[in-house]
DNA sequence: CCTGAAACGCCTCCGTT
DNA sequence: AACGGAGGCGTTTCAGG
C-alpha cells in the first residue's frame, strides 16, 4: 500500500472538475502515460477512495417535493435510524453527529414528514423531531492536501505508507502489517470453512 | 424547451450510478442510439441540469481535519455569510434554511472554528454559533421521479413544456412566453449597447 | 429528434525497461 | 511503476428520414 502523491492528487482534482476527462488528456497534464493514468486511477478505486464517477446535478430544478432539513434527536440508537432512513428515496444526506443528532437532507412534502419518518423508521426511538425548510444548498467537491488513511481492519489503527492488502471474495482489505493480515485472514477463511459445514 | 421524459430519467440514474459509462451503453439500455444519447446529455448539460462530471469520493479516508457540524444564526445577511465560507477550502456543504440558519459540513480543526469564520466571514454579522462533530455522513445520489422545472429569466414564473429559449453571449435563458423572451432579450441588448458606448 | 455508417480518438492489454 | 505500440471500442460527425 502507498500513501497518495502529489501525481495522484492531481489526477483526483482533475477528474473532480470533470470525470468524463479522457486519460490521455489527464496524462499530458500531470506528465504520465495514459496507462499509467488508468492505472493509478483503479488503485485509488480499489483502496475504496474514490467511491465511483457520478453527477454533479442542479437538485433544484428538478421539483420533488421540497428540500427540508430533519433533525432528529433519538435514543442511542442512532446508527440504526440513520441507516433506515438512508434506504429512502428522495433523501440525499444523512449526518451523524457524535452526540447522537441525525440530520437528514431530504425532498419531501413538509407536512408529512411525520408519515415519511414512520415508514423508514422506528418512532419509538425518536425522542425530538425539527424539521426547517431549506432555501439553498451549495456542494464544493473539493480536495485538501489530504494524505490517505485508510483503517488496519484487523486492529483498527490508521495504515501507513508500508501496509498490507488482501482482496477477499472480492471485497478489499487493508492491514497496518503482516500479523494483522494473517489474523485476520485466519479467521476468515475458518468462517468460511464453518460455513460449508 | 422540453420537458425530462422518462428516457432523460432513465439516462440520469445510468450516469449517477457510474458517470464514466460509455454512451453506447447507456443506448443500449433505453434503446437508443449512442449520438442520441450523447445528444440528450449535452442538451441537459445546457438547460443547467448536469452540472458536471464528477466523482464521489470517500472523504473519510482523506484525513484534512475533523468533520463538523458549524450551525450560524445570522443577522438577516445569510445569503453573503453562505456564499462567503462556500469559498473556502475545506467546506464540503453549505446548507440555508428558510428562516435565516446556515448549516456548514466542514473539515477544520474543532478548536480553531471561530478563526476559521473569521477568515470567511464577517463575525459581526454572527449572533450564534454552534459546533458538532461529525460522526457519520452518508451521500445518496439519486433522482426522484421529479419533473424539470426552470424558471423564466424574465418574469420567474415555472416554464412548462412549451416555453422558449435564447443564447446571449453563451448563456442559456429559459422564458414562459414568447414576451418575455424578447422583453429580456431587448433590454440585454440594451445593456450591451450601452457599455460599448 | 432520431438512425446508421464511417472516421477519429480513447482506453487497455502486453511486452519491455 | 511507467512507457510505447497495437488492437478493439467508444464517441462524434454527417447525411438522410
Amino acid at each position: 500500500m502507498r500513501g497518495l502523491d502529489d501525481t495522484d492528487r492531481d489526477i483526483l482534482r482533475l477528474l473532480l472538475e470533470d470525470a468524463r476527462r479522457p486519460y490521455s488528456d489527464i496524462a499530458d497534464a500531470v506528465d504520465l502515460s495514459a496507462p499509467a493514468v488508468s492505472d493509478r486511477v483503479e488503485r485509488l478505486g480499489e483502496i475504496g477512495l474514490i467511491e465511483g464517477f457520478t453527477l454533479d446535478l442542479d437538485r433544484s430544478m428538478l421539483r420533488e417535493g421540497v428540500p427540508v432539513l430533519i433533525e432528529l434527536r433519538t435514543r442511542p440508537d442512532t446508527g440504526a435510524v440513520a441507516d433506515g432512513i438512508d434506504e429512502a428515496e428522495a433523501v440525499e444526506h444523512v449526518f451523524r453527529t457524535a452526540e447522537g443528532t441525525v440530520l437528514v437532507i431530504a425532498h419531501v412534502d413538509q407536512r408529512n414528514v411525520r408519515e415519511f419518518l414512520a415508514e423508514h423508521a422506528d418512532l419509538a426511538t425518536i425522542e425530538e423531531i425539527d424539521v426547517r425548510l431549506l432555501a439553498d444548498s451549495e456542494w464544493t467537491p473539493q480536495l485538501g492536501t489530504g494524505e490517505l488513511a485508510p483503517e488496519c481492519a484487523e486492529c483498527g489503527n490508521t495504515v501507513t505508507t508500508e501496509g498490507e492488502t488482501a482482496t477477499l471474495d472480492g471485497d478489499v482489505y487493508h492491514f497496518c502489517c503482516q500479523s494483522c493480515q494473517s489474523k485476520f485472514v485466519d479467521r476468515y477463511e475458518e468462517l468460511a470453512a464453518g460455513v460449508e459445514d
